[in-house]
DNA sequence: GTCCAGGGCCGTT
DNA sequence: AACGGCCATGGA
């Protein structure tokens, strides 16, 4: 089956989605959704969602949910900030990657809605330099806050690409390519997309 | 108690 | 280029 078919498959047995996924699926997002779902996308590496989401709780409480505040807390009292996303797991690491991007992102552009003002592949360069952030997370970052239109691939992908035999190579660059190809070069589509493959991956095996 | 979850980096071969 | 170890928490 195509993977244009695959789509569509997974559109009505799921869809039709609106913000199903969190709220990541939505289009229009003010700074703070989008400056979350940046942050999420470090946090949740290799962790569950549901930690990901008592982080977000302790950041709330203490008013140090933005890209401003975490560089602010990272820079002066980083044992501060690794307590607040413990969690998250692995929280040394992340909070050193969290403050790397935050800090990429206020000193260079301001705002995270200024740095999205470039096109998508000056972005995603930029991105994949910094210590942490990996094709995933950066290609989360630019789908999911920048509604820029690349398409993720993760596990969840890759699993789904075996199970239906969509590749014979599962490197990153190689299966993103592919979906790209195979599929309209929407934001839209390609979020969703990603959404049901990870939904349907969870529903079963 | 055991298993595992939207990775990525840094060594060794 | 490919592979293994490492990082760590909380819920099922």
């Amino acid at each position: 089956m195509t993977i244009y078919r695959l789509y569509l498959k997974l559109l009505k047995k799921y869809g039709p989605p609106k913000d199903f996924w969190k709220n990541w699926c939505k289009s229009k997002k003010n700074s703070r959704e989008q400056e979350k779902i940046a942050l999420g996308a470090i946090l949740t590496q290799r962790t569950n969602w549901l930690n990901v989401e008592l982080v977000f709780k302790n950041l709330q409480k203490e008013k140090a949910l933005s890209i401003k505040r975490i560089y602010q807390i990272g820079g002066r009292d980083r044992a501060r900030l690794e307590n607040l996303i413990r969690p998250s797991g692995f929280y040394k690491q992340k909070a050193k990657r969290l403050f790397q991007f935050c800090q990429f992102i206020v000193k260079n552009y301001g705002t995270l809605r200024d740095f999205f003002k470039q096109d998508l592949e000056a972005c995603r360069e930029q991105l994949l330099e910094i210590s942490g952030i990996g094709p995933e997370t950066a290609d989360s970052i630019l789908l999911y806050a920048g509604d820029k239109p690349i398409f993720v691939i993760d596990e969840y992908t890759r699993r789904f690409a075996k199970k239906h035999s969509i590749s014979s190579d599962f490197s990153y660059h190689h299966l993103q390519a592919l979906f790209q190809k195979n599929l309209p070069q929407e934001v839209k589509i390609y979020r969703d997309f990603h959404a049901m493959i990870v939904i349907d991956g969870k529903s079963g095996p």
